[in-house]
DNA sequence: CGAGTGCTTGATACCCCTCAATACGAGTGG
DNA sequence: CCACTCGTATTGAGGGGTATCAAGCACTCG
């Protein structure tokens, strides 16, 4: 039986221009996929209410604000991290797209175990990321991000000695992510470009070039002269 | 059938000294239950591994460190709220107790319901706790915090206008937990104190006289006057 | 009373924010 | 192809909010 139309965007990667895509819709049947967008606004239809939704291609931000305006991005999510909708009502949260991005709906029966360490992954990179925004100075704070990124966005997932992933946020989203102001994350960036722990000619694509380094100073075990 | 032995310490509520209890077993048919003493790191037993864990009486802290030390606390848990024990493991995080505290193992089959809620609530305080570490000021930060704690720890759980709870967490650990030092602590809350939006004379027991004012510092909402 | 622990308060330092100027890249139109 | 614009990033100067360092105080316990 047909559970529902699947919209889907064919979606070819950029070399660096405008992205051309055309849209076409299929049946699914058992699983439901959707393709947003960049800079949407992730608004999961009412059927999807507790659903989990695997990132099958792009980058989400799921954010938090004040009602004065100041902003903070609690988690940036890659291909395979699992987003619960229910974290979207009830204005607890929101998701935003930073670039095509392809969400495909998991079956809480069949998936069962995947979305069981998705819940768990989830609570301890909150908790991490509380350790972060407390705890750490600005270099350690730029420098975990860092490496976070690298992991999620690296080809190859990131297990290689200088990966080099394309960074869909923009510093002042860099910024709200890590509690800080575009300028500092700018001079930390700058700092470690200069310093030869990091290497960068577009803004938008950065390469790790001392990934032990780099893993030290997210410690804070780095001297800091 | 016998499904363990139960350890319990009765406890009197001290009056400003010491706390006299005394220690007793008994069978439990189907569900498990815990006296943990002050200051204790919580190891759950290995058959606990996944389970939930309701606080029927006491508070817990959760928190997580830094190689150097710095410490940040991640939640405090009061009466009926729900720890998992999964967070435990792996060096993700580790539960303290500051007062004597009662914990009872929920049943993941009939409890089912108050466990999917408590999950959603723990991911949505992490949320609220990330923006507060990360965008607010001092004084916004104290502020949320106390109103947090009346909710959880007042009589009455809270709802009255002018709520008084005893504060388990010392300055330093109300530092730890929002991300700032003892001192400055100490000097937010004497200066709610100075403004007349809080009271106390005893440091370990408050009383919130002006709830709403505190509400607006705590949104960012206040003159700053 | 003295030692110990936790809290308060003050003086100073410094990290990061704020504000401002400039640079850079992409897109547009002449 | 170049001038212009717009959005974003970089870089610098200066100030503010917290941290740090250091006394002194309040309370408990031996």
């Amino acid at each position: 039986m047909p559970s529902g139309l699947r919209f889907m965007l064919e979606h070819i990667e950029p070399a660096g221009g405008s992205v051309p895509f055309r849209l076409t819709d299929t049946q699914a049947p058992f699983r439901q996929e959707r393709w947003v967008a960049p800079q949407m606004t992730l608004v999961p239809p009412v059927q999807w209410r507790d659903a989990a939704v695997r990132i099958g291609r792009g980058c989400l931000i799921v954010s938090h604000e004040l009602p004065d305006g100041r902003r903070q991005i609690l988690d940036v999510l890659g291909q395979g991290r699992i987003l619960f909708c229910s974290m979207l009502a009830h204005g607890t949260a929101k998701a935003r797209s930073l670039t095509f991005t392809n969400v495909e709906r998991l079956d809480e029966h069949s998936d069962r175990d995947a979305i069981e360490e998705a819940r768990q992954l989830a609570m301890k990179r909150a908790y991490e990321h509380a350790l972060l925004l407390g705890r750490k100075k600005s270099t350690e704070k730029v420098a975990t991000a860092l490496l976070d990124l690298a992991d999620q966005f690296a080809c190859g997932n990131g297990g290689q000695m200088r990966p080099s992933f394309t960074l869909y946020l923009m510093r002042n989203e860099l910024a709200d992510w890590l509690g800080l102001t575009l300028e500092t994350v700018s001079r930390c960036l700058s700092d470690f470009k200069r310093k030869g722990v990091i290497a960068f000619e577009r803004t938008d694509r950065i390469t790790i070039r001392e990934k032990t380094a780099l893993r030290a100073i997210a410690d804070g075990l780095a001297p800091s002269t």
